[in-house]
DNA sequence: TTGAACATTGCCCCAAAGGGCAATTAATTT
DNA sequence: AAATTAATTGCCCTTTGGGGCAATGTTCAA
């Protein structure tokens, strides 16, 4: 039951109109989506767990407790990066306009279009798809350097900023034999097998801490 | 006069509504920016000469010929990345979600609130410079890989695919030597102190024709 | 046609990288 | 304390990269 929760891309559903709820479910499912449908932010965050995968279709304002911007701004803050698309019966332009900018997927009105919806639920989904893969990636390379021990990492960082054995030696006061032991652990390591995709590899953990 | 077009960053002020227009050249001269007033984007178009540097301000719909987005969408065409804060007393939400999710900087609904205004130009200025510096940087290594030859291109995207010189010469039906030359040129031309860097270059070029 | 500029290549040399092997030392476990 | 494991280093050898020098084409324009 539990299991399958991340195993295929799913449309969280949030809105507190019963009716309007029921109708985009079956219209959703129609359509070959698999959705969960919530009456409430505080329902999907209970039932939430692990990471989420597909995308979510909330209303903007939701009574009790926070709106769709607040649980999109929490999530963002969580690291979460499921596309979110806004439906609203009561928005604004400065709201869209503040939805999108950031980082909301898209922002329908209510009363929505059969074809509006699913077009935009579809590219939602195979955006959040193209996320998800990118993030393993990213995930798999952190996981690959966070493997490096203190010392193979300063190599590491040296190695990639063209520094050859013999500086490095001196920057870190050891021999050039452990220099180069050090960088074939590195290679080793971050499966790398030339100093050109090592070089590329490090670039893609941009930012993320080496 | 018009040399100094692109030498400072410029708020260009498109709008077809005269006492509107003044009023806002003269609030953001106020606050210390430079402007450009025109009624009408044949105008803007016709006054256009080289490179934008600053940000577009303009309406939505402007009478006679193309509007704010369809401007928007040519100047992209172009290659144009100029920020775009769209204006408009008659917007709807799915219009400026489009314009938004187009690349336009900002969506403000008339009357605009000054601060509201001269906050979205700051910051549309602001990144404009961002994108400039970062464009600058990109033109400046395509005209280093544009200087390369043939040949010394074809070694190049080898080189930083990791392939050793020994491999490059097989697959180019030419001696080792003759690789080492190329390589060194490349080197040269691209001005990389470092197998590293060169690959680090490359990376930047992301995309464009090497 | 002839000279200048450029590309290709061979020969040779040196520096750098990659790595096997073994000894030494430090850290951790039993 | 003894044993095991991991890290550092020296020694030595091979391959690769970098580059000087000169000869041989090749091309293009005067």
């Amino acid at each position: 039951m539990t299991a399958s929760f991340a195993e295929i891309p799913v449309v969280h559903l949030i809105d507190d109109d019963d009716p309007l709820r029921t109708a985009l479910t079956r219209l959703l499912r129609a359509a070959g989506h698999e959705v969960r449908a919530y009456s409430s932010v505080a329902e999907f965050l209970l039932a939430r767990q692990g990471p989420l995968r597909g995308c979510l279709l909330l209303d903007v304002r939701l009574p009790g407790g926070p709106g769709g911007l607040e649980l999109q701004k929490s999530l963002i803050r969580q690291g979460e990066t499921v596309p979110v698309i806004f439906l609203t019966g009561h928005g604004d332009i400065p709201m869209s306009v503040q939805a999108i900018k950031s980082g909301a997927f898209d922002f329908l009105t209510k009363p929505v279009g059969r074809t509006a919806l699913l077009t935009s639920v579809r590219a939602a989904l195979a955006r959040g798809e193209d996320i998800r893969s990118a993030a393993l990636k990213r995930h798999d390379l952190g996981t690959r350097a966070g493997r490096l021990t203190p010392a193979e990492r300063q190599v590491f960082r040296r190695v990639v900023d063209g520094q050859p054995n013999k500086q490095i030696a001196a920057e870190l006061g050891c021999c050039e034999r452990t220099v180069k032991a050090h960088r074939a652990q590195v290679m080793l390591k971050m499966e790398a097998s030339s100093l050109a995709e090592l070089v590329h590899l490090s670039e893609a953990l941009a930012g993320a801490p080496v």
